[in-house]
DNA sequence: ATATAATACTTTAATGTTAAACTTTTTAAT
DNA sequence: ATTAAAAAGTTTAACATTAAAGTATTATAT
């Protein structure tokens, strides 16, 4: 019963790099987002709290920008950073509409001890490639995705 | 206030390859999706319909490995496409554990209709890349993902 | 100045997602 | 044969996610 896709060589070869593609991202972050599920966080929760630390206070649309999630989204997860006491709220007082979000001192201090883990987990995921081929896949891949966030180089 | 994280060298080059990497398969999604989103599926539900169509019948199990995501999940998809008469479930006689999952007449018909497009928007977003590219691309990505999925090759 | 647009955020409804506890059925051990 | 363990699927609670509609605030056009 089983029929693989038939299709021209083009079709063939974005498929292929589509599906490996998809695989590696999945398999890589699941390993990945061991790190901090074991202190709690969600990989949202996580993302908006490395967003904190490395780029200063953001308005809660800038963070739904660098993550690339919907407005309604970063709403429920900031509300439940906040009920942790790991974030805190504050609205502009040039712009009402405007409400910037800062880590608290609890917040900080727990991203702060859980991210070198995370560095180290995600160097021994790419060990498995080489420098030369840790550069080649970020230089196709940034092609590829229309980023906003800020990467290290 | 904006701190970029220093590493070493060899922390640099993970992370980049790591940024990159989300930001490629985040952004070519959005994209890919929208072909069947207009059709009322969501990702998971297509994830579904297609490895159905390509691979035949499977019990819940074997879609959860496939898609790589957890067995409660796979009761809730396959409840919605139920409910949507796309799919059917049949107890299986010889081990009442097991349940086959098929696609309906109208669940074949819709999935047979929308993956050409599928198709044409992966060929579409990857073409950004040469053939060589794609291929360099699935390779790197094939050492980081450690698939279950059958690709094209 | 006032009406209109646009912007930032929230809410709602529907679906997705997991982990963990649970049921049913089958297999294995003794 | 009886019991224990394993396996497939379901349920529950909590959080994620989006689209679309709604609220509050600010900017713009006339």
């Amino acid at each position: 019963m089983a029929t693989k896709y038939k299709g021209s060589v083009k079709e063939r070869n974005a498929l292929n790099a589509f599906i490996s593609l998809n695989r590696a991202v999945e398999t890589v972050r699941i390993n990945i987002n061991k790190n901090f599920q074991h202190n709690g966080l969600t990989e949202s929760q996580f993302g908006v709290l490395e967003a904190l630390l490395h780029l200063g206070p953001l308005c809660q649309k800038d963070i739904a920008e660098k993550l690339l999630v919907s407005s309604g989204n970063i709403t429920m997860v900031i509300d439940n950073l906040e009920k942790r006491k790991l974030v805190k709220r504050n609205r502009s007082e040039n712009d009402r509409r405007y409400i910037h979000i800062e880590l608290t001192k609890s917040g900080k201090n727990l991203i702060q001890s859980i991210f070198p883990d995370h560095v180290d987990s995600i160097v021994k995921e790419f060990s498995i490639l080489t420098a030369e081929e840790q550069k080649t896949l970020r230089n196709l891949t940034k092609k590829l995705g229309k980023g906003k966030i800020d990467d290290q180089s």
